[in-house]
This record gives structure tokens, sequence and C-alpha cells, in this order.
DNA sequence: CCATGCGCTGAC
DNA sequence: GTCAGCGCATGG
């Protein structure tokens, strides 16, 4: 057998090539044979592409390890053992190029037998059987292989459902969606379903091992599923909390030490840890040896497609360039100004760009320029390409309003109502509702001043002169996020209980409370966005618009639509200004002139930018056009087009030039147009040519 | 200092 | 259309 096949993974972004071996563990995802085939590309050992593993190649014959060749087998079952996720141990593996740590591939399975503690059940081998029985918790070679193999004709017989999760089951696994490659034979006696749980960070224990996914923070490790066995915790908000693990990636010195889990996409729990003992056979989890490149793990010279020196360009003496700890790019050391005579004995090395920064050198006594939280944030890490501090989604305040101070109530004098403003920025500067974000503007132990309705509870009620709003908070915010899923119950605290102190009634945070005297309350400020069209008919059609004063009537605890406690308010108009929407506010409104205010520049930062969109649109398609009807003989736009029956066009005289050198095939596609072939010039193409590129035949 | 957030944008 | 993810103001 072969101890260890060379395996390359494509995840999308990079290639990485393993050694996997006996004992190995991997996991499956096993699927019906009705769904599509995965996409890894697969490579032979040499590097090259082997096509039969990205087709599904029908005539190739399968190789065994007993070296007698078997037909590809279509009558076997198709068999689901676990929709989901299962942990297996190959216990050999047959020239078996597509299987990888963490790869997903796809198997049927050819023959299952069972064996009591200690025995291997004597009838239905597999076809090309090694079979393993459990001794002493280890696994060990059964070696009347060669036996089994005699009973190649006797038919499976004991199928039997793989979720049976009895420890001396013994499955025989053939995956066969790359025919070329062989057969995999594996001991799934260790197998367990997973547990499909999705977690909540609150739900995380010290000591779980988790299965996550991306964005944890060790570079190399992107992309990948992990078994994670959590090792701190440390709570740094309400809904999150920094979890430090152990990535048990591989064999033991693939194991990673205190990695911090960013932000997880989704996370199973292993329900039993303990089950999958992760140990491995004599060295055969080993990784090319030779050099290696820190981006894809393969030989820098052969395959590497990031290793190419930044100063020169080559990829030649891979021994000689060094990778810039902080970039990650490559420097032969004789590319360096001045240059290096070796490679430098310190661990890290900075290449000049990210040494010379002196802005981010941290001189003594000095505090990090970065604050914690901004290191913590997704932008720390340079992958997004957004190019932020542009528009109006992060925009600072340029005004602020200062004839009120922030705690006041009531209405912002010289604001009328009706008044309109296109951004909450602008809303924030006339001091009507100062916080950018937030729907409730006000103080735990005073009251609330404003709210914003927005529409950001489906289960509000909106009738104008009364409506229903809804509490803060509940939200789960992982991920720098501003708003997001309710995740858990909202509490009587914050800006909620500011709210409620607006009600005239003694504050009650366990049942809520209701007004006797509901117009004795605390005005509110009320703005309408034009987000809450969606669930109300009052909403602005563009911008949030200042509505008046409000007064809360009571506030009580219910379940939400979300499936989590809210907290409810109920409000009511109090304003001796009419509502917008009234006919006699909509003559005020039009009386005093108001109309949507915009940011001042807006407008024509928009209408420039506009402008500059449709002339990058119209160049694209004129790029694409010329692509599209470039000749083929001369590589510039048709003259005279010949519109072949091949469906190509190509300029009539370059192809007089092609009969004339007895070429009487399409320079395109070769197919024969015959000695005798009439070129027609395409008018109609030739017409609207001219009028796409005006003046372009001039000279030809 | 830290946590919160009923916005807004460009990328996809 | 959906989605990630940012500065900033504000309160505590």
């Amino acid at each position: 057998m072969a101890a260890g096949n060379l395996v390359r993974l494509e995840d999308g972004h990079t290639l990485f090539d393993y050694n996997v071996g006996l004992n190995d563990i991997v996991q499956l995802l096993i699927r019906s044979e009705s769904e599509a085939p995965t996409t890894a590309s697969v490579t032979d050992q040499d590097g090259e592409v082997n096509p039969c593993a990205l087709s599904n190649c029908k005539n190739k014959v399968k190789k065994t390890n007993s070296g007698s060749p078997s037909q590809p087998s279509t009558s076997s079952r198709s068999f689901l053992i676990d929709p989901g996720i299962g942990l297996y141990k190959i216990n050999e593996l047959v020239d078996a190029r597509d299987v990888s740590i963490g790869a997903w591939f796809e198997a049927h399975i050819e023959n299952v037998t069972r064996a009591t503690k200690g025995h291997r059940n004597g009838k239905a081998q597999g076809k090309s059987g090694n079979t393993y029985k459990r001794t002493n918790g280890n696994l060990s070679q059964d070696h009347s292989r060669e036996n089994a193999n005699k009973l190649d004709s006797t038919p499976s017989t004991s199928y039997s459902d793989c979720m049976d999760t009895d420890e001396e089951a013994i499955y025989h696994i053939k995956y066969d969606e790359y025919p070329e490659n062989g057969i995999v034979e594996m001991d799934t006696s260790n197998l367990r379903p997973r547990a499909r749980t999705i977690l909540k960070w609150s739900e995380l224990k010290v000591g779980d091992v988790v299965m996550v996914n991306y964005n944890v923070e060790t570079p190399e490790e992107r992309g990948f599923w992990f078994d994670a066995e959590i090792t701190s915790l440390r709570e740094i908000s309400r809904t999150n909390k920094e979890v430090h693990a152990k990535i048990l990636l591989g064999g033991p010195e693939d194991t990673i030490n205190d990695c911090k889990i960013l932000f997880i996409e989704e996370m199973y729990k292993i329900e039993k840890p303990g089950a999958y003992p992760l140990t491995f056979g004599d060295g055969d989890f080993k990784r090319k040896s030779g050099p290696e490149c820190k981006h894809c793990r393969a030989d820098p010279d052969k395959e590497c497609r990031f290793c190419s020196c930044y100063l020169c360009g080559g990829k030649q003496d891979a021994h000689m360039q060094l990778l810039c700890d902080e970039c990650n790019m490559a420097y032969h050391i004789y590319c360096l100004n001045p240059p290096l005579s070796k490679i430098p004995e310190d661990e890290d090395w900075y290449c000049p760009s990210c040494k010379n920064d002196s802005n981010e050198v941290v001189k003594a006594g000095e505090k990090l320029k970065q604050s914690k939280k901004k290191a913590k944030m997704p932008s720390a890490s340079t992958e997004s390409q957004r190019d932020w501090g542009k528009g109006m989604a992060c925009v600072g305040r340029t005004k602020e309003c200062t004839i009120v101070p922030s705690n006041h109530y009531g209405p912002i004098p010289g604001v009328p109502v009706g008044t309109t403003w296109k951004f909450r920025v602008q809303v924030s500067e006339a001091g009507v509702h100062r916080p950018h974000v937030g729907g409730i503007h006000g103080r735990s132990n005073d009251g609330a001043y404003s709210l914003v309705l927005a529409g950001g509870f489906e289960d509000e009620v909106d009738r104008g002169d009364e409506f229903t709003y809804t509490g803060s908070g509940g939200r789960d915010l992982s991920g720098n996020k501003r708003i997001g899923e309710h995740s858990f119950d909202q509490t009587l605290t914050h800006m909620n209980r500011a709210l409620a102190l607006n009600c005239d009634a003694p504050l009650d945070d366990k049942n809520g409370a209701e007004s006797k005297n509901w117009r004795a309350g605390k005005p509110v400020r009320v703005v309408r966005s034009s987000k809450g069209r969606r669930i109300s008919k009052y909403a602005p059609e563009e911008g949030n618009r200042y509505d008046g004063i409000y007064k809360v009537v009571k506030y009580w605890p219910e379940i939400g639509k979300c499936g989590f406690l809210v907290w409810r308010y109920l409000l009511r108009r109090d304003d001796v200004e009419p509502a917008p929407w009234t006919s006699e506010g909509m003559e005020r409104s039009k009386k005093l002139g108001l109309s949507v205010q915009y940011p001042e520049g807006y407008l024509e930062a928009m209408a420039s930018k506009e402008k500059k969109d449709k002339v990058k649109k119209q160049t694209n398609f004129l790029k694409k056009l010329e692509q599209s009807f470039m000749c083929v003989c001369c590589q510039e736009l048709v003259y005279q087009p010949v519109t072949t029956e091949c469906l190509h066009n190509v300029c009539k005289s370059c192809l007089q030039r092609s009969f004339r050198a007895e070429v009487f095939t399409c320079p395109a596609c070769r197919y024969d147009l015959g000695k005798g072939y009439t070129m027609v010039p395409n008018k109609i193409l030739q017409t609207l040519l001219d009028q796409f590129f005006p003046g372009y035949s001039k000279g030809r």
C-alpha cells in the first residue's frame, strides 16, 4: 500500500499539498448519488492535473490494492451514511489522491460488514478488501484478507444502517467519484454522527471541541473546517466572547496552540470529543518535505504562484528567498538593497516597505496608535477592499446643535414639524435626534428625548397619531455590526429604561406600566424614516422627517415575532403643530417651503458621480464590443467584415490574404469554407461598428 | 475608558 | 437584490 499519497486540495484560494496515509482522520461529506459531484481539483504526484479526476471518465479501470482490476461498480448501492458530517478514519488508501485532511468528497458504500467484538464477520468481505479489527482499542490489520479476496464473487449481503454506531461495526467504503483513483477503504468504527447544533457564543465552554470554519486568526488556516478545542474564554460583551482555541488540525506537530477565533460563521459542537482521539499512525501524516512555500506549502520553485521575488519577479533560488512576516511577500536576499549575504538568523524579518514605515514604530513609552478595539475589527486584516471614508456611510458631524443641550425635552426651536433630512447625521446636526444610528436617545436615569421610527421591527403598528415602538438591544452585533439578528431578550435598561421613564407612572421593569394621565408624561421628539415605509404608510417617501411630540402612554414586555422578549411602548401624539400627513400639515409644509434637505455639496457630488459611472459603463461596453469584433488575423476591429458560416467575423482583406496563401478555412475555427467561397461583407455590422467607433475605418 | 447602535455604502 | 462592515456620537 502506498504509505502516504500526495494530495492536492484547492479551497478556492490556495493550494495545499498533503500526504495522506494510514490512520489519517478525514472529514467526509457523504451525499447521495443524485447530487452534483464535488469540484475538487486533483493532481498527480508529479503535479500534473489528472483529467480523469476532473471529469466523470467512465472507461477507466479501477485499481485495487490486490492489483486485480475491477470494473466501476455501477450497481453498488448508494448509501447515505449521515446527511451531515462524519468523522472517518482511513485504514488504507490505494492510490488515492483526492483525499486530504478537511477535504469533502463523495462516497458510495460498497460493502458493510459487522463484527462482534474482536472478530470479523466471516461473510461478505469487499471485493478488494483489507479489513481491520479492533484490538485493545487499536486497529490492526487482519491478515486473512487474502482469503477474503477469494470471496470476491460472494455478493455483499450485509448492508446495514451506518447510523447504528455499534463500535464493532466495520464498514467498507468505496468512493468512486474519481474512478481513476481507485478505492479507499475505511474502518469507520469510530463513526459517530456529529451533532449539528449551531452554537452561540454564550454556549461555549472551555474544553468544548467545536468545528469551526473561517476567520480563525491564523493566516495559513483560513477557509477550512477545523476541530478546535476551546482553551480559554473571556466575556467581552453581553453578546460576544473572546475565544482562544487549540486547533486540532492533524498530527501532534500540526496542532496549533492559542488561536483566536474571531468570528465563526458556522460552528458545530462535537458531542463526544473523546470519541475521536486524534492520534495518528507512525508518521504517516506529514506534509511534503523539502522546500516549502509559506503560502501554499508547495515546492516554491515548481508550484507556487505567490513566491515570485517582489523585486525581480523571479521564482528561482527559493532557498535564497525571504518571506516578509508582515506582508508575506518573497524577496531574494541578493535583490535587497543593500543585499544580504545570507538568510538572517532572526525569526522575524520585515521587508523594506514594511520595516521603514516609521509611523508604525512604537517607541519606548509610547502607546500603540491603533486601539485594541480597532485591532479587533475585521478591517485589521487587510482583506477588505472597500473604499471607506467616502460618502455618507461614516461621515462625522459638520455642525452641532448648540441652542439647546443634548438632554433637552420638547421641540428644537426653529425646527418645524415636517422638516425632512436625507441622512440621519443631519438629523443629529439639527439636534432633533442626536445618535447617528441608535433608535432612542435618552439617559437611563432621566428619560428619552427622541426616537426614530424606521420599521426595524415588523410587528410594530403605526397609526400616525399613535404607534407602538420597540426597545433596543437583543441583537447580535458580533462582526462589528450596527444592527443584527435578534438573539436574546431585551432588558429594561439603558435607552429602554429611559423611554419607560417618560411614561407618567412608577417604573416597573417586570410588568411594565400604564399612565393614568398620558399627557403628563415627558415629551419625545419623533422622527419617521423612509425605511419605515415597509410597515407604515405614515413614513416619508425619502429621508427622515420630524413628526412632532409624542408621549409614552404605556409600556410592557412581550415576546416579539423574533421569538425573544422585547419591550414595547405605546406612544400617542400630543403636539399643537399639525402632523405632516394631515391636510393642515401638508398645507403648512408647503407654506414653509419644506423639502428634503441634503448635506452641502451632496447633490452635486451625486450628479458628477452618476456622470462618471455612465462614462465608465459606456467605455466598458465599447471595450467589450471591440474585443468581440476583433479580427483574429489583424487583431484589430474588423473592417468590411465577412461573417462566415461558422459565425466568425474576419476582415475581407484578411480573408482574401488567407485565400491567396491557399488556406481556405475559417481563420478562427478552421472550418472549411471551400475554395470557391464568396466573401460578402456584412453591411449591417459595418454600419453599426461605424456608429460605435466613428472614423475607425478611415485609413484602413 | 468601554459598550452600544432602527445608517449607509460599495462590493458582489 | 443582499451583505459586510466602517466612523462616529452618545451614555455609562
